[in-house]
RNA sequence: GGCCCGUUCGUCUAGCGGUUAGGACUCCGGCCUCUCACGCCGGCAACAGGGGUUCGAGUCCCCUACGGGUCACCA
């Protein structure tokens, strides 16, 4: 059985880079029937993560994965890590170091200065004296000297480094007695039974690390997909300053979370020439060994794209109900079929959707003085008029879209009139400007009353 | 700086020794048309550079350049 987790630090929100990765390895997990965990990697005691890890699973409800078992948060697991740096400290596999900050400090400093690079020496690797007072150690482990080591990465493939230019024997408990980041996820993800590793390749150099403490406990190495970072479109590393890196931002922007999970699923990984996938899809097909090797650059156009495609294919019920967080209730509008499908095709985000409904239910406030000047004449004027008249005669008749077609072909000849000399000045009378869906569509939600009303309300405007 | 990773149209990507290097987004034409969109048709546009290997290289190897990651008692 496969099981994969999702392990971010409390830093008050998921970002998208966090959620590609959270897709990635749950798709893996799903499609092997196998489980998906959440970890919250709260070992720094400084931070607080309750809110933290709620932003977290708030988004992650937004979009619809979930997890599999309780949430599991490191800081609550201070007494498992003791008893394995115990266990290692008996074995003689980790010892106490009593070198000092400043000490420290001081050492890489000198070995800056030469050009070397800064490690540990190793001084109380075997040390047998006496302990210097007052110093409260830390827990070092001892790494492997002469080694190689190596691990076949399921995007990058071999990977291998030599113990001497990475490791050192680097910190696993802090004098405070707290367990550091390399040596709790080690215990975690085998303790968990993390079968994939899948994170993103900032992480790479950790992995050695973490190796060296699989080693030394005995547990067995998972595998581990390294994946690569999103740039942002300048093709630099993303940041808080491009915007939009809390995904909860994307909701209020007004994208539908399965344009984003599309989006995501595309950024660095592919099928084919395939662009849409369902979730379904993404399942059947989602494998982490077709990961691109190379970063990818974000670029909102394309999911700006998906986003009007899955709200052009969304359910009647879906959009009406997305669109009361847009403050726009149409639930009870009697033409709301008509409304959505008016608008599905032109609305790219759900704000710009709500926006669009809005113009076409609530009569206009001011009307665009270019669409006047252009399309508004003594005319113009006359003509709505008479339409406003003949819709009255009309009016029990008119509901549909197709119903205005019809009536409005017939006074179209009647006065001899094309299309385009009836629809400006209709549309701009109805919605204050000269765009719009089909002047069909908005008449027939606005209703015969209401496109009087808007009639009259206009040539007195354009009169007074 | 050491180590590690990467490099196909502007962007996301297909390609897994023999292709007129394909698709998608963007952009530009055209069609449709009551405007705006949608849709449809068409167009612009790429193998970082240099050496090898091979009958043949975007695909394999090496070097260079460029980009990124990482080197904590942060995670």
């Amino acid at each position: 059985m496969i099981t994969t987790r999702f392990a971010p630090s409390p830093t008050g929100y998921l970002h998208i880079g966090g959620l590609r990765t959270a897709l990635y390895s749950y798709l893996w997990a799903r499609k092997n029937s196998g489980r998906f965990l959440l970890r919250i990697e709260d070992t720094d005691l400084k931070r607080n993560s309750q809110e933290a890890a709620e932003a977290i699973e708030k988004a992650f409800k937004w979009v619809k994965l979930s997890f599999d078992d309780e949430v599991v948060y490191q800081s609550k697991r201070f007494d498992i890590y003791k008893k394995y740096i115990k266990q290692l400290l008996d074995e003689k596999k980790a010892y106490y170091c009593y070198m000092s900050k400043e000490e420290l400090d001081d050492l890489r400093a000198m070995q800056q200065s030469k050009k070397q690079r800064p490690r540990y020496d190793g001084r109380y690797r075997d040390f047998k004296g006496v302990p210097p007072e007052g110093i409260e150690p830390v827990v070092r482990i001892k790494a492997p000297h002469d080694a190689v080591i190596s691990f076949i990465d399921g995007i990058k493939g071999e990977i291998s480094f030599k113990s001497e230019d990475i490791l050192d024997d680097f910190i696993i408990a802090r004098a405070d007695g707290t367990p550091t980041y390399n040596f709790v996820v080690a215990i975690d993800d085998a303790l968990m039974g993390i079968t994939d590793v899948i994170r993103g390749d900032d992480h790479l150099s950790n992995t050695p690390k973490q190796i060296v403490i699989y080693e030394a406990l005995g547990f067995k190495i998972p595998k581990f997909y390294h994946v690569p970072m999103i740039l942002n479109p300048n093709g630099k590393k993303l940041s808080k300053r491009d915007g939009a890196m809390d995904v909860m931002e994307y909701k209020k922007m007004g994208y539908l979370p399965e344009a984003l999970l599309n989006f995501l699923v595309r950024l660095g990984w592919s099928h084919g020439d395939q662009e849409i996938f369902s979730f379904k899809e993404m399942l059947e097909l989602f494998d982490p060994s077709n990961i691109n090797k190379s970063a990818s650059a974000y670029n909102g156009e394309k999911l700006l794209w998906l986003n009007a495609h899955y709200i052009k294919n969304a359910s009647y019920e879906r959009i009406i109900e997305e669109l009361k967080e847009f403050n726009v209730d149409i639930k009870d509008h009697d033409k709301k079929e008509v409304l959505v499908d008016a608008i599905r095709e032109r609305a790219k985000t759900l704000v710009e959707f709500a926006d669009m409904a809005n113009s076409i239910l609530k009569p206009p406030k001011q009307y665009d003085q270019k669409a006047v000047k252009k399309f508004i004449s003594e005319e113009s004027l006359e003509i709505l008029l008479k339409y406003a008249a003949f819709l009255r005669i009309y009016d029990k008749k008119l509901h549909l879209p197709v119903d205005f077609e019809e009536a409005t072909k017939i006074f179209m000849k009647k006065h001899d009139l094309k299309m385009k000399q009836l629809a400006q000045p209709v549309r701009i009378a109805m919605v204050g400007s000269s765009t719009s869906p089909s002047v069909y569509d908005v008449l027939s939600i606005v209703t015969v009353e209401g496109a009087i009303d808007r009639i009259e309300k206009f040539i007195k405007y354009i009169k007074g």
